[in-house]
DNA sequence: AGTATAATTTCAAGTTTTCGCAAGTATGTA
DNA sequence: TACATACTTGCGAAAACTTGAAATTATACT
């Protein structure tokens, strides 16, 4: 039986590798389905050793996994399910005072979830 | 229309805010409803001090809101909501490996959402 | 072997968070 | 007024996180 302290520090360390916003997009940029470090960088417009570093981190959590072919290194979410959760938190923004206007959040919620973007495979 | 870079800020500040086993706590307490400063900080074994800061940190950014009686200030989630989408995320920590096992997940999920603490009201 | 491409690793400076304690404010009570 | 209770604020040191650039590894191609 784990104590709520036990409970609090593991969620907390969950939380805390979610809490960056080029984590956050990686995740979200995963939900389309695997992709490699390069596709990740040039399509977030962001330098490649901090996409490898990010997705390091996080394979280290569990919440990605790594698939070798050649030189390319493909990364896919181990739970895809984190992504749309990581939208939810779209709710408790609008109740913040984060300027985020209330009829954006509907399109911030479709803003990733929509299929504006070349996938290859959804996630069920 | 917010850009998903700017979705993805917003995003972060939010799990910022909660990646914190305190305010993880807090959190989960305050769902059993309203509750003032030292019956917070004694249930969760924390100093006055810093259970008033995280209080105040959460108030700045929406997620608590403040009603004072007296000397006594009592706090309460703006949205109850929150905190079971914050338990949610145990799925997410049993598919890391955290060492969590498989078992202690239910329990852990019913630790916060059961009601074996003393409720004075229950969030719809 | 030599070169190019894809990705990872290292490292140090800069920034942000966390933490505890002391001091301060506000309200209630004698 | 004086004193106690409830809570908040300020502050500085320690810890953690972020960031970019340079160096390194691994694979492919000629």
């Amino acid at each position: 039986m784990p104590s709520r302290v036990e409970v609090a520090n593991k969620l907390s360390v969950i939380f805390k590798l979610i809490a960056h916003p080029d984590r956050i997009r990686i995740i979200e940029e995963l939900y389309s389905g695997e992709r490699d470090v390069g596709t990740l960088a040039s399509r977030l417009e962001l330098k490649n050793p901090r996409v490898s570093q990010h997705l390091h981190e996080m394979k280290l959590h569990g919440i990605v996994s790594e698939r070798r072919e050649g030189r390319y290194h493909h990364y896919s979410l181990v739970t895809p399910s984190l992504a749309t959760w990581i939208v939810d938190a779209t709710q408790f923004v609008e109740s913040s005072s984060l300027t985020l206007e209330p009829a954006q959040i509907d399109a911030a919620r479709k803003l990733w979830m929509s299929s504006d973007t070349n996938q290859d495979e959804q996630p069920a």
